[in-house]
DNA sequence: GTCTATATACCGATAGAC
DNA sequence: GTCTATCGGTATATAGAC
C-alpha cells in the first residue's frame, strides 16, 4: 500500500492549485498562508511541511510553469508551417492562455515585481528565460534568416510581453494583426542593416 | 507669512519623496505606512491627513509621473532630426531613466501586478498610458508614414516595456542597436502591408 | 503528516490631546 | 497639522497533541 505517500503527493497538488489560484487572485502578498491552506481542505502546517514558507511555495509554482512554456514553444516549432504560423501561434499563446492556465500571467507580474527590488528574482527570472530565448533563436534561424551571432530570442518575448500588456489595459489597443505585424518585423529586423523582407 | 502653509507643502513633499522610494523599494504591500512617515520625518496621522490612506499616496504619486512620462515624449519631439534619433531618446528614456529618477520602474511593475488583479486598476492604467498613446501616434505620423487609422502607440509602448525588462534581468540580452531596430520595426511595419522602408 | 492552539509581531487606520 | 496612544485585525511561523 503506498496510501500514505497517495496522500501526501494530493496534499501537495492541492496546496499548488489553492497557491496558484490564490496568489493570482490577491498577489502574493496578499494571498495568506492560512487562505491558502484553507482552499486546499488542510491547515497551514501541511504547508510549511511541504513548501517550508509561502516563498517556497511561489517557488515550486514556478519551477513547474517554466516547463509549460518551453514545451509548448518547442510544440509551436514543430506544426507552423510559415514564419507567420509561428508567430500567430506564440501570440496566441501569449494573449489567451493556451491550458486554460489565465493565472500564470498575474502571477508573473508579481515576479517582475519582486525583480525590481531584488537582484536575487534577477537571477531567477533571467535563468528562467534562458530557455524561452533559446528556443526561439533556434526555431528563428529556421524561418527567418538573422544576421550570424545576433539573438532575437529575448527581443521577441519582451514584445510579446509588452503587447500583452497593452492589450489587457485595452483590449482594442492591440489587434492580433498588429501583433503579427509587430512580431514578424522584429524576426526580419536586425541591428546592422535594414530590414530585409 | 505663509509658514503655516510652507510647512504643510513640505510634509506633503517628503511625504511623496519617501513614498516614492520606500515603494520601490519594498513594494507597495511591503512599504508600511508608519515605515513611510518615519522616513519622512513625520509620523502616521501626517500622511493620513495628507492623502487618506496608502492608495491615496500611490495615486498622487503616478499623477506625477504621468505628467513626467508626457512630458519627456513632448521634448523629444522638438529636438529629434530623424526617426531613428526619435526612437533612440525614447529607448534612452525608459532604459536608463532620464530625470534621475531610477524609481519609478519599480512602481509600474507594482502597478502592472496589481493590475492583473483588479478591473479598477486596468481602468486607471488604460487613463494613464492613454496620453502616452497618442503623443506618439501624432510624432509618428511625422516620422513614419502608417496606415491611416492604425495606431502604433500601444504597440510602441508595449515593445519599449518589453524590452526593458529583458534588459533588466540580462543587459546584455537586448543592446541598444537591438532596442532601436527593433522600434525603427515596429513603427515601419503595418499589419495590413510588408514594410515599407 | 496533519491537526489545533498559540507565540510574536506588525499591519492600516482612528481618536483625541496639543 | 501633527502628535501619541491604541484599537482591532491579521500575518507568518512554531510547538506539541494525535
Amino acid at each position: 500500500m503506498a496510501t500514505q505517500e497517495e496522500r501526501r503527493a494530493q496534499t501537495r497538488e492541492a496546496l499548488l492549485e489553492a497557491g496558484a489560484t490564490l496568489f493570482a487572485e490577491r498577489g502574493v502578498a496578499g494571498a495568506s498562508v492560512d487562505a491558502i491552506a484553507e482552499r486546499a481542505g488542510r491547515t497551514s502546517g501541511a504547508l510549511y511541511d511541504h513548501f517550508g514558507s509561502k516563498e517556497g511555495l511561489l517557488f515550486a509554482l514556478l519551477a513547474g510553469w517554466v516547463d509549460d512554456a518551453t514545451a509548448v514553444i518547442a510544440a509551436e516549432q514543430a506544426t507552423a508551417a510559415s514564419l507567420d504560423e509561428w508567430v500567430a501561434a506564440m501570440w496566441r499563446a501569449v494573449s489567451d492562455p493556451p491550458s486554460g492556465d489565465a493565472r500564470w500571467i498575474a502571477l508573473e507580474h508579481e515576479l517582475w515585481s519582486w525583480a525590481a527590488q531584488s537582484e536575487r528574482a534577477r537571477r531567477h527570472l533571467a535563468r528562467r528565460y534562458q530557455a524561452a530565448w533559446d528556443g526561439i533563436d533556434e526555431v528563428a534561424t529556421a524561418w527567418a534568416d538573422p544576421v550570424p551571432g545576433a539573438r532575437v530570442g529575448p527581443a521577441v518575448v519582451g514584445v510579446l510581453m509588452g503587447l500583452e500588456m497593452m492589450r489587457r489595459i485595452d483590449p482594442d489597443a492591440v489587434t492580433d494583426a498588429t501583433a503579427v505585424a509587430t512580431l514578424r518585423a522584429v524576426l526580419t529586423a536586425a541591428p546592422d542593416r535594414s530590414p530585409t523582407r
